[in-house]
DNA sequence: ATATTAAAGGACAAAAATATCCTTTAATCT
DNA sequence: AGATTAAAGGATATTTTTGTCCTTTAATAT
């Protein structure tokens, strides 16, 4: 039942920015954030499934969130977690290096050890631009700027 | 012998934007593009050495690539690999969606599985931009440039 | 106080990515 | 033709990422 697996299992065409890890972390920053307000915190269950998550994986990637202080978490009935700070005042970048850390902004693209302006791998000049581009826009952008995208119902946190 | 996994084995902080094969890729054909003429062909062990690349895993990337038409192979005394067609019209972005595929072009941020104009998730608008700016570079960024900036002595390949 | 609820944490499982080794195939060289 | 060389391919191992399950801890509600 391996069509494309025909050659190896060298197929893994399907590499994406950022882990799903990261992705699911992303998602459920996005979702509490568009809580109202007076309610503005929400289960593992409710998230998951609003995010359309597997429940356990993220589980655990909630607890990391905690531990980096973007989420902070209330046991017993009526428990879960809500946005430490202000959602004005969280952005991407801080979500994606929690989860994937900081080698997106800093690794060099072509895994050189010592990629450097005085030691440059070929395409360092190249990704300059483009990684500025990337951190600026993830730096800039607030969970309170996409979370409103969601509330006015103009983006979707699934499907 | 574990300092950061004292918290789970979710540590994984160093997610990168290409795989590792697609590193190894990319490298090895500029390694060849490198190459003075009448002598453009290098065996496995010169190239996984010129890239510092472990070998079998580089074989069997090379076997990827000369599927893909990237690369030509020669068995034998004397045989090996070199660059199918001409490095000035092989782009890196050719490279990059045999190895990785084109999800990095085309798949959603968010993992959204119908991500689009009409369904966008919640940083749709904000990475089209960054999409664009990576993918118009990679495909405007031949092997040929690239090979030529490690000849001249303002790039390299390792370390 | 006790029961209930929900997150935290540990152990484990499955899948994917990375990596190695060994055999086979196809060139070249003698 | 036979020996040698090097890529192709198959099998397998290791590590990382993704995912599940179950017990423990700490809140709230009765």
């Amino acid at each position: 039942m391996s069509f494309n697996i025909l050659y190896l299992h060298l197929d893994y065409t399907r590499r994406k920015m950022f882990s799903k890890a990261c992705k699911y972390a992303i998602n459920a920053m996005i979702y509490v954030a568009t809580l109202p307000e007076g309610q503005e915190r929400a289960g593992l269950k409710e998230i998951s499934k609003a995010i359309n998550s597997p429940e356990a994986f993220t589980a655990k990637i909630l607890q990391e969130l905690v531990r980096h202080d973007l989420f902070s978490s209330v046991k017993g009935p009526n428990g879960g977690f809500h946005i430490q700070g202000n959602p004005n005042k969280i952005f991407l970048s801080e979500i994606v290096e929690a989860i994937d850390g900081d080698m997106l902004f800093t690794g060099c693209a072509l895994g050189l050890e010592k990629c450097s302006e005085d030691h440059p791998c070929p395409v360092h000049h190249k990704f300059l631009a483009i990684r500025d581009h990337l951190t600026g826009m993830l730096m800039t952008t607030s969970l309170r700027d996409v979370a409103d995208r969601v509330n006015i119902g103009i983006s979707f946190l699934k499907y």
